[in-house]
Parts: structure tokens; C-alpha cells; sequence
DNA sequence: TAGATTGTTAATCGATTAACAATC
DNA sequence: TAGATTGTTAATCGATTAACAATC
């Protein structure tokens, strides 16, 4: 972990206050890595890169120096190892477990989605109120009676939950879900969630998203 | 470079340019309107809203204010009259015909979301290239073979693509799609397009979008 | 009218870009 | 070493918030 830099008056240990806006490049990052890693590129500059992703060398510098210094001045970045170490920073090297919430078809999409695991996430189980769901399984993966969720979450390290259920339902599932211990929730209902602060929480709002796309194709 | 467009000299008519910034935020006021508008409210002020939507009162009137004035003072805003223009500007009131390519899960799943409908998008047609999806219908809209994809095109008024397919093959496709008169491309594959400026692209990185949870799971 | 609230300008804040000394 | 490129500070740009005159 990253130590040295200011800050931390009370008991945030490893990182500074990092801005979302830096947060979301981050992922974004890592695929590139991961890309040159694959074709056996060695080591970039920051220059180099960021013609390739269309960022900014100083928005790419600035970005990873929140977190340490990974280069050499002269050389630039070992991609390797720039890699690894933005895994590490996105918690990739942790286990990342996942239950979902609603097995339909969202949901199971999310179940059979084969980029989570190669990057380190796990779907470890469904849950869905529907009997006809209830038992079968989506690529290994089986779907439980949502009545199992505590005993479930109680058996299994998992902290994140993901929720492709009806609009109507989600905040109440997400109470209980943060009740049982869940730390994140990756929302897929089109509805925002108030929950307690320090609960993290990812909208997936796709109406929102092809909102966007209407807005350009009729304003621009 | 991101940004686009230098001023309007030429064909621009109807607004300035527009923050992405704020763009992104009209699909989440429209959707507070029209949960008020179900609920019978009549007139909301900038303030009410501002707490209930957790924004400052300040940005929302500068967000509208992009595109004119649309309260009264002394009294706020109709919700009614601003739902209705909020959507107007969205393009909602407009056909938004979408064609999904990749029939695959999360294809299947984009086809079967009631929210698009019910904001004025319509799936018209998927497509792939599996045998065995061919010919099936989800929610009633057809599977079709990709290699029909040129005369439906040409048949069919559609400017929306969205690519729910392995990203091996995603940028190849999404070149033919502009090529046949595709206008946006509503991206699922992890994996950036590079198209000509004027289409316009909306990605939806899954696994960009998890692993901002697990970042912040694990530094906060 | 008086009170309320907008539309809009001005001030602040934060994020991005530029620049360059440090250093490999 | 000399050249290259980082890490980091300074300058710029853009977005958010505050303030208030206009006005319903």
C-alpha cells in the first residue's frame, strides 16, 4: 500500500481523498495495460501512451501519481509491473465475490459474462423470488430462493451485491442486503438508493445512458 | 482531444454547446419529474427538488437554463410543462428505433427492458450469427441473421446500434454499422471505437463500472 | 402589493493542462 | 555523459456554488 502522503488526521490509512473523476480513469488504464502487456510491449512512456488512449501524458501522470510514483525518469513505465500495481490499486488482487440479486435476464447476463473473472471477480450466487428460477443454474452458478440471503451472506465472504431486479423492489432488497452485511451495491434498477454513507454504491442506469444518446443524435 | 465542435458556424440551430457534465444529469431530472407528475405534484421549486434529488438548487437552474428559461418566478416550475420539455429536449418525443447486435445474454436482456418503451425507445431487430438464435423472437422482436443487416437498415428508420457482442469483434462491426448509416453506437463491449467524429458513442464498461467498486471497497 | 423564486452574473472551487527541474 | 522522461509545481480552464436583481 502506498504510504507517505498527508492527510489521514483520524484512520484512512493508504490513500489520500482520490477525486471520482480519477477513480474512473483507472479501469480504463488497467485494459490498456493489460493490452500492451498481451502483445509484449515492455515499457511505455507516459507520452506514448496517452496518444494511444487520447488522454493527456500530464492527465496520465497526474492520475497515477495520486497513488506513488511507478516510473523512471529517462525510461517511462514497465508495463508489467505498471499493471500489476493498478490492479493492486483497483483491489483486483483481493477475492472479489458478487451475489446477484434478480436471476433474469439482466441478471444472468451479469452471471455469464466472462470479463468479471478474468479480472478477478466472482459471481457466487443468484437469488430470485420466481420458483421457476429458483435451482437452476447460470453457467455453474446456482440461482437460491432469496430467503436463503442471510444464511447465504452469513456461509460466504462476499461484499458486494449486484441488483437487476424491478425498480420497485430494490431499495427495499438493498436495505436488507446492507442489514446482512453487504458492503457495495452495483445498481442496475433505474432508482436512486439512500443508504448509510459509508455503503458505496454504482448505478448502472441504462435508460439514463441511451437518455444520453437521444439527447445527441436530436441536439447535435 | 475530446471536444468536439468549435462554434456553430454552420448547421448548429437549436443550442449552445452543451457540458457533457450536464447532459449526463437530464436523464435523472427527467426521471424525478416523472415520478413527481405520477404523484400528482403540480409545481416544484428549483430548492424542493434540489433536496429531494440531493443537488444544490444553483446547478439545477443552471442545467435548465442551458436550454431556457422554464419556471416562473415567484412560483417554480410547472412539473408537468417541464417533464414534457425536459423530454423534448431528450429527444424522446422523437421514434428512437434501436438495433441490437449480439443476440447473446445481454443482448436478450437490453430486448426485454420495459423501461425502453416506456421512454420512447423501441428495439426493432436483433441480430447475430449463431444458428440457433436465428429466427427466435425475444419479447416478440426477431433474431436475425447479421448478414441481413444492410437491407433491414435500409428498410427500417433506425440510428441506434447498441453492441452486445465479444469485443474481438465488436469494432469491425461497428465500422460496417456506420458505413450502412448508423448514427450512435450504445457500446457493451469492452473495447474503445474509434469511428469517424460525427457518430456518436455511449459505452457501457461493466467491468470499468465493478471495478470502481472494488477500488473503492478496498482504499476507503 | 409583498413574498417567493427564478434567471443570470459573479465568486469559488476543482480538475486539467503546461512547464520544468529532478534524475534515471 | 547526454537525452529522455518522470514527478510535481504553476497556470489555465471549466464547472459548481453563491448571490442578487428581475419579476411573477
Amino acid at each position: 500500500m502506498p504510504d507517505n502522503n498527508h492527510g489521514n488526521h483520524s484512520d484512512r490509512i493508504n490513500v489520500k481523498n482520490i477525486s471520482p473523476a480519477v477513480i474512473k480513469r483507472l479501469p480504463r488504464y488497467y485494459r490498456y495495460l493489460g493490452d500492451l502487456l498481451r502483445n509484449g510491449v515492455v515499457r511505455i512512456s507516459s507520452n506514448e501512451l496517452s496518444n494511444r488512449m487520447n488522454v493527456t501524458a500530464s492527465q496520465f501522470r497526474q492520475d497515477l501519481n495520486n497513488f506513488g510514483g511507478f516510473g523512471q525518469q529517462g525510461y517511462g513505465y514497465n508495463v508489467e509491473f505498471l499493471y500489476h500495481e493498478m490492479g493492486r490499486i483497483l483491489g483486483l488482487e483481493e477475492k472479489n465475490n458478487i451475489i446477484i440479486i434478480g436471476a433474469g435476464n439482466l441478471g444472468q447476463a451479469l452471471a455469464n459474462n466472462q470479463e468479471f473473472d478474468s479480472n478477478g471477480f466472482s459471481i457466487i450466487g443468484l437469488f430470485d423470488v420466481n420458483p421457476r428460477l429458483i435451482g437452476m443454474t447460470v453457467r455453474g452458478v446456482e440461482v437460491y430462493d432469496i430467503d436463503m440471503l442471510e444464511s447465504f451472506i452469513r456461509d460466504h465472504e462476499v461484499k458486494i451485491a449486484a441488483l437487476t431486479l424491478p425498480k420497485t423492489k430494490a431499495p427495499q432488497v438493498a436495505e436488507r442486503l446492507v442489514e446482512l452485511g453487504i458492503r457495495a451495491i452495483w445498481n442496475f434498477a433505474p432508482v436512486d438508493l439512500n443508504l448509510p454513507e459509508d455503503i458505496m454504491i454504482e448505478n448502472v442506469h441504462l435508460t439514463d445512458s441511451i437518455m444520453t444518446l437521444s439527447y445527441r443524435i436530436h441536439n447535435q
